[in-house]
DNA sequence: CGAAATGGTGCAAACATTTTCACGAACATT
DNA sequence: AATGTTCGTGAAAATGTTTGCACCATTTCG
């Protein structure tokens, strides 16, 4: 089964093999234009003989770059976070790079260890999402001279590279819609605010709006919630079976509105007609589900992209610290009416 | 800024610092135990001093376990594998491993030059999901010594260590359910089967049922279906305005089911009084949409979590070829009634 | 008290590759 | 014809770590 159990051909049985040296076979892989014609063919047909698999982690014992980049996530387990993840590799893998991944649930404490995890492994540059980090996370990436970059929000004021949106605009740019429709009655759903700078800005935004229209919101209407339909759901249905009840939900994603659907359906009570809802994110599923979901769409794969090209360029040096900004934009389906 | 721009601390530095050899900081790091309390100390200022990170990837050249392992997962932009996905590195990362992933997109040829790339970048192990792989994918695998091993999909047939659930008893299971509900009438959508074998035991499964009871499903009640909400609801809803139409409706997984909800939804056709659908899966979600979801549990994280334990335990030798069956479930939820 | 076992440590040789330097050949330029 | 340039190549040093072996200093045992 099994062809040579004993010995894996290196670098050094393909220049035997070849009547090359090792240097020549190196170089081979690395800069195939700097070695001869009829070398070239040598190396490759002793290369396909020997069935040899380059070993690219020796070679970044010189500091070249082991062709890993290391991306801190809360999840994976999140259509949040899953089609930017998938965009982010795909186009990692176009420039010849790998994605290492570790998720620290939200934990900012355990993002450093895993930052710390990925140096030793030799990451040649770290994503992470977010803003919100433990000091010593970034410290110890610059300290290393290992570029990094946060992806997911992106602020002006930060004076790191950034590849994301403008979260507080996304909150305001909802809510302002369903005050344009005419909603006074509004309660506001958002994600867990503690170690998480977009549900804090997003929340921000949409405050921002209320206030601008002159809109009070009581304190029983302003919840957090778990990222998790379960958790939307039984909040939403509280919401819905109080005494006073709003007119409109303004959710701080797309997986809390499906959730507050779910809760609006559960309960007999009609969206729009009787409850206009709206999201933040625009993932996957967002235009199908019934009624189609309003909400702010933030590109995730275009994000993920985005950011796998800014990552290589400062491998690559070729490009120091971008900041970049990506659009975000109203989505106006049919889950919120005018009243 | 960056403390020290010009050279980063390597093992001798600590070494000469702590006053020591190399070997023993080696050893700390390795073996505390054999390693002398005072040494310990000295090494551990001496550490905390430099800034030292140790470099796993130098260690690797001893064939010592570099401490990555790879995933090949056909995407991560799924419900479906995003939960496998985030319990398989979670648990990864118990055993102090990190995970490598890439995704193929159900191409076949993609997934063995990934698994190429894997091995240049000396992942310890591999796990790939299915039991569907170009064959010199295992092949350079096996050639190589290194263990791998298939997730998701369990089959007695196979002879390669795997972890997964039976699909086509889910499969099975589901249609029989419907079946003894008293519907007749039952049409299949299901995943394309081209590089899935999930996809084809399900539906074999499905079949098996619906000839054991003596029925018969005419051919377009038969489709095949992307794994994505937009193309399930759509063509549920072809399903649903043809002459003749399905009581209910076995969809291959709970994404579909989901595209058939709301496909349902949007003719206004009401679930389940007109008509029954019923899922494979159960990620999350599927209990909290309006109706539950009469849906297959497959434990996707449990999946992960024993994958992971099993792979490592093969890295580290404690393991030959394990083939582990997780038990699916049958959950009886709203979107499916007796006819 | 001497012998044997134990535990901690260092030396030097791996490990698989890249890189620097140097060299000779082929070629172009005056 | 002499000189400079470029190109392909190899020898050897370097990269950061682990490990087998040997050694010394203790401790334990009879």
């Amino acid at each position: 089964m099994s062809r040579r159990p004993h010995r894996i051909a290196g670098i050094v049985d393909v220049a035997r093999r070849a009547g090359v040296s090792a240097s020549t076979v190196s170089r081979f892989f690395n800069a195939p234009d700097k070695v001869g014609a009829r070398a070239r063919g040598r190396i490759e047909s002793a290369v396909r003989d020997l069935g040899y698999v380059r070993n690219r982690v020796a070679g970044s014992l010189h500091n070249r770059p082991s062709g890993a980049v290391g991306l801190l996530v809360p999840t994976v387990d999140n259509a949040i976070f899953a089609e930017m993840i998938e965009a982010f590799s795909r186009r990692l893998r176009v420039h010849d790079y790998m994605m290492l991944i570790a998720s620290h649930g939200y934990d900012l404490a355990l993002e450093a260890e895993l930052a710390r995890t990925l140096l030793e492994r030799r990451a040649d540059a770290v994503a992470l999402v977010g803003l919100d980090h433990a000091p010593e996370t970034l410290e110890l990436l610059a300290a290393r001279g290992v570029p990094f970059l946060t992806l997911w929000s992106h602020s002006a004021r930060s004076h790191h590279p950034c590849v994301g949106v403008d979260n507080l605009e996304t909150g305001w740019l909802v809510t302002r819609h369903v005050i344009d429709l005419g909603h006074r009655d509004i309660a506001l759903v958002f994600g867990q605010t503690a170690a998480n700078d977009r549900a804090r800005a997003r929340l921000e935004g949409a405050r921002r709006a209320l206030e601008e229209a002159g809109l009070r919101t009581p304190e029983a209407w302003q919840v957090e919630c778990r990222y998790d339909i379960a958790d939307a759901k039984s909040i939403c249905q509280r919401l819905l079976t109080g005494r006073r009840r709003p007119s409109a939900i303004v959710c701080g994603n797309d997986i809390i509105a499906q959730g507050a659907l779910y809760a609006a359906r559960s309960l007999d009570r009609a969206v729009p007609a009787e409850l206009s809802v709206v999201g933040i994110g625009d993932f996957g599923g967002s235009a199908e589900i019934e009624p189609g979901l309003t909400t702010v769409r933030i590109p995730a794969r275009r994000i993920g992209r985005t950011a796998a090209d800014a990552i290589v360029a400062m491998i690559e040096g070729e490009s120091a610290a971008p900041q970049i900004l990506i659009a975000s934009e109203l989505k106006v389906r049919a889950s919120a009416r005018r009243l």
